[in-house]
DNA sequence: CATGAATGAGCATTCATTCAT
DNA sequence: AATGAATGAATGCTCATTCAT
């Protein structure tokens, strides 16, 4: 809203927002670092401000609001997610691709476990302030879960393999997360395993 | 802490106590209806006491302080769920048994939406002011799970049955929510099916 | 809004709204000392409430927001002022009636300046966040001099009356605020006298 | 203060203040429009700037602050209407002389609305920032009106004669803002005549 | 001359907590 | 056992002002 256009990267007029670039990241990192271990309501502006090293002022007029700064903290989050994920997706084996998904989706709840614990608390908020941003990147991961799952396993309703893919999402999140906070020494290969588990080729009877 | 002990139930003196408890419990059925909802913080005391049609006053005179009183209700939540969880858990086959408390877990997702979305939120927050209750809970939680899918499959080291179960654990949590948040119309057996594939027989190659 | 009503005054129940009634006229003292002087917009409420003894938070507690306060402090002023209009109307000589009432104005506009002030300067403000208040007490003091006027010289179309009206209402406020700021020697006669020329006796030719 | 003088109109050199000129006349255009209608305190910087389609920064280029901004646009609006009122002043018929100057006035108000609300607000307020120069505009025009009615009436002590062009002064004022804000439709010579009562011929006994 | 990103002191408002009744 | 008026530390936000470009 009150965030500036850049100009296209020319000589000169680029100086200014390269400025406001600059400030802007070093807000997000600020933020990811300590926004997701002390939640969004108790780290205050000045804190994330001085984290960043700029101040209060800057945060507003970057963004106009801690809520909308936090919104687009979080879209620039699921940004990196989507991108790291979808590189994986088109692997040959289809259940490779799933591990290889699940495994990257670990070490990304791992490198930015501030920002991963903001997710789960807020995903299934109703009343979250950031409801769309959320709503539309839950969606954007389990659509990509589901194609890995239907490639898998193509049989069954589409509705059994949407909640497959949930499954295969919280079964995910939640290693993600206890292995930050309660069991560190766990191996990222334990989880995957784990996880693939509920897309095993089935017993043949 | 302040909370007075009440006296065993007899005449007279058990009217007081009596009252006290009506208190407690307009107080707790208050709380989950609008905590989970708008997230702890966002929640004023005055918010609380007016939705139990009690004063401000009572809380601090039967709790003490608001994240006491959280405290409890996390707690009277995670009995009640511990409660209909341990009931189911020793019957005669192994994985009815773990279906059957995925289900039951997933009912009581449902019919206390507020507490489940407190406890998402907050379980895995490394500074939470509940952290203690929150790490006994879902302890006590984890160590049931897998005892259910160690009596399904006892082979393989120790770590991975508790891997398994939490990821059994982080399904049921996400699919729970996911039916209040986005997705009503999902069955509660489809949902139990999908978390049952991780613990589904072995195929024999 | 917030504003509890009082219960009758009885022993007892009484003492608590008599505590927020004097807390409220000791912010209405208060503010009326300090707002006029230096606008409501460079007075704090934290100077307000320092100056009238009691916390920021009480003026919160008891007006809700720092615009109600003001809001109620006109109605307050506006009140005494059509108080004491009011018991001069009937008198008996019109002309009288009138001399009387712009004197008893002037006798206001000197106890209470900073009232005053605040008036003057919201009284015509097309934005006012008062313009209601504003609006019915400039009607109400319209009205009673209007009567006046009427009684004196009730020909002519009503409009001019209305017109004369608000001439005799605007000399009044200039020479109250003239006599505070530029010219306090000025005596309380000469300005009535002035006033009241323009309701002479008409010449005859 | 910091505001550059102009070369006198000369060709090359003159381009530049000419575009000082421009702007400077943007600003006061501008600030002539919102400032009145909302006070001088809720109007920022940035709206006046934005309004007058130029940067926060030429602001403080050409006028140094928005204090000093505001001083030059009230001595700007009192020139206008110094020199409007001045030409009136020696027409031969006292009596006409005065009421050329009163309509002349309503006229001025009925034009700059704005700059008439800022000087009703602040002319009395004993702390405002531009008490010099208001308080040297409220005297030269009290002067003018008081040779007019020195003209018509020489008789009396010199104090009523400035009191009585207080009275003029103010009565003209509120009706010129009345009209504006609540009566719209009351003509211009209703006025000029409700405020010439106040020099009508005296009755003769 | 002009710009706009950045600043930080200042302010209105919130809210958990206290305590006299 | 309960109440509600009062408190004040904490916090999000505003806005006049500065300055590098």
């Amino acid at each position: 809203m009150s965030t500036p256009e850049r100009a296209p990267a020319q000589a000169g007029p680029t100086l200014r927002p390269a400025r406001t670039e600059a400030t802007r990241h070093k807000l997000f990192a600020a933020s990811m670092e300590i926004i997701g271990e002390r939640g969004p309501h108790s780290v205050t502006v000045e804190e994330i401000a001085a984290a960043a090293g700029v101040s209060k002022g800057s945060v507003y007029y970057n963004f106009g609001s801690k809520s909308e700064m936090i919104g687009q903290l979080l879209r620039f989050g699921g940004d990196i997610l989507m991108d790291r994920l979808g590189r994986l997706a088109d692997r040959p084996d289809p259940r490779q691709a799933l591990a290889a998904m699940v495994g990257e989706a670990l070490d990304f709840l791992d490198e930015y476990p501030s920002f991963a614990q903001l997710w789960v608390s807020e995903m299934w908020h109703s009343a979250s302030e950031w409801r769309p941003t959320l709503s539309r990147m839950r969606g954007e991961v389990i659509d990509l879960v589901r194609a890995a799952v239907t490639r898998i396993d193509p049989s069954g309703p589409d509705e059994d393999l949407d909640t497959l893919a949930t499954a295969v999402f919280g079964a995910t999140l939640a290693l993600g997360r206890d292995r930050h906070s309660f069991h560190p020494e766990r191996s990222r290969d334990a989880c995957v395993r784990a996880v693939m588990r509920s897309v095993a080729p089935a017993a043949r009877p």
